[in-house]
DNA sequence: CTATTGACAATAATGATTATCCTTTGATAA
DNA sequence: TTATCAAAGGATAATCATTATTGTCAATAG
């Protein structure tokens, strides 16, 4: 994501807006994420706007399109390769830097080319684990409330497969 | 995924059907997937009737959902811990078995409580190496329909950020 | 036999993303 | 500076996957 105006891409205040609202976010934030943010400053900015700035950020390889969110597609200007640990909870995601040195031997990739790999850890941040940690101490059931959101929270959890994955 | 008709869940042709066509299946679906499918041999089978099943068998810890391709959710009836391969060309993906034994250093983990890990590694089959490499050899330009083409393919690339992360 | 319940099909509703269409504007050069 | 024009923006419609709703039916309990 280097600087704000790199060469070949028109720059207009939109552009320019998401450019610095990207630049140096660590949140992974999804289009509407964007979109929601530089409306406070912008209020006439197009959603639309903001899906076509996305996409050519992305084929200019200066934007990753993260895939580990069922519900939405999110973004990272961080285009070094590395991973993502995702809270199962609220859907925090860090990154990680380590280099795992991971590949695959040879007799099980199926003669497939190796190009790269991604990992995604899951886990449970310090926020949500202590906002959970009542429930064990408690001895009083549940309102129906606080039950529907807990639920609602889970079926719509980002990583319904990764609790199972275990 | 073990027996057809594990204790609990009624059995009805239609789940018969899908469970059948899960059971060992390792093409890792889509929801239209198994409803086209499945429709072959049962053509009253309704859309919704697939995706209330995949929700119970989710639910029930017995189906895996994966978040890799962008463009749809897919489905894993093998729910034991393993990775997978995509072939950022064709979409196919295939299981990788091995235990790989990464964590991450607990002074980077930002305190998180680690529950799991998933490896998504990208490559390319050996299909679409092949179906690729006579452009290398070729000298005649490429038609624009074939140009067209794969663009096209590469816009809608269930893998975007794949070619990226490399 | 009748009530209850779970599952089904049909279909409407949602929500994210993409496409279309017309207007505006940034960058370039006369 | 101004004319030019392709690129970019805004509004909004269209798509596509997924979810919700509703009425019906069939198996089962009482
Ligand atoms: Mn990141
Ligand atoms: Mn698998
Ligand atoms: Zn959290
Ligand atoms: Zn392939």
């Amino acid at each position: 994501m280097k600087n704000i105006n790199a060469s070949g891409l028109k720059m207009t205040p939109q552009r320019v807006a998401i450019l610095e609202y990207l630049h140096g976010n660590t949140d992974h934030p999804s289009a509407e994420d964007i979109y929601r943010e530089i409306g406070k400053k912008y209020p006439m900015m197009s959603f639309a706007t903001v899906y076509k700035t996305i996409e050519t950020l992305k084929n200019r390889g200066e934007l990753l399109e993260l895939t580990i969110d069922p519900a939405r597609r999110r973004y990272d200007p961080d285009t070094r390769h590395h991973h993502h640990l995702i809270c199962v909870e609220c859907k925090k995601i860090v990154d990680i830097y380590e280099d795992f040195q991971i590949s695959v031997p040879e007799d099980h990739a199926c003669s497939f080319e190796m190009i790269g790999n991604h990992i995604e850890f899951y886990g449970m941040c310090p926020e949500c684990k202590k906002r959970k940690e009542p429930d064990l101490w408690e001895n009083s059931p549940v309102t129906s409330a606080e039950q529907q959101k807990r639920e609602g929270a889970n079926r719509n959890s980002v990583l319904p497969a990764v609790n199972k994955t275990l």
